[in-house]
DNA sequence: AAGGTGACTAACA
DNA sequence: ATGTTAGCCACCT
């Protein structure tokens, strides 16, 4: 089923807030490790009114990686940092203390 | 219909 | 230590 991105959206939208995933969690769930780029895909085609928290996925180095103008990092910082996430300015990017906020993300069923 | 493009990662050089 | 490269595979032209 190309049902990916549903999936995708479903899983980060389990993620409570003050916490985040990697879109390499999300990818190793949905048994690709490596499709994280995907994961990256399916939250980019999200519109503005969209219910899934997708500011609380971040690079697996705890980076946010974003590239999105209409919403660039600094408003993901901003949304995360409202949910008592800690964030901190890096030169480049802003930085999220993932052994302080990481999910641990359901564990998936194994198939059938 | 076929090929290019990533909001990524991990492995190499 | 930083810079490149290859793999991923659904979506968009």
């Amino acid at each position: 089923m190309n049902n990916f991105y549903r999936k995708v959206y479903e899983l980060v939208s389990t993620v409570p807030p003050g916490h985040v995933v990697t879109y390499g969690q999300i990818a190793a769930a949905l048994s690709s490790p490596r499709a994280s780029r995907m994961v990256g895909t399916a939250l980019r085609s999200l519109r503005e009114g969209s219910p899934v928290p997708w500011h609380r996925v971040i690079s697996s180095k705890g980076r946010i990686s974003i590239q999105n103008m209409d919403h660039p990092a600094e408003e993901q910082a901003n949304l995360l940092m409202a949910e008592g996430i800690v964030v901190r300015r890096e030169q480049d990017a802003f930085c999220v203390d993932l052994a302080r906020h990481l999910w641990h993300l359901p564990i998936q069923e194994d198939k059938n």
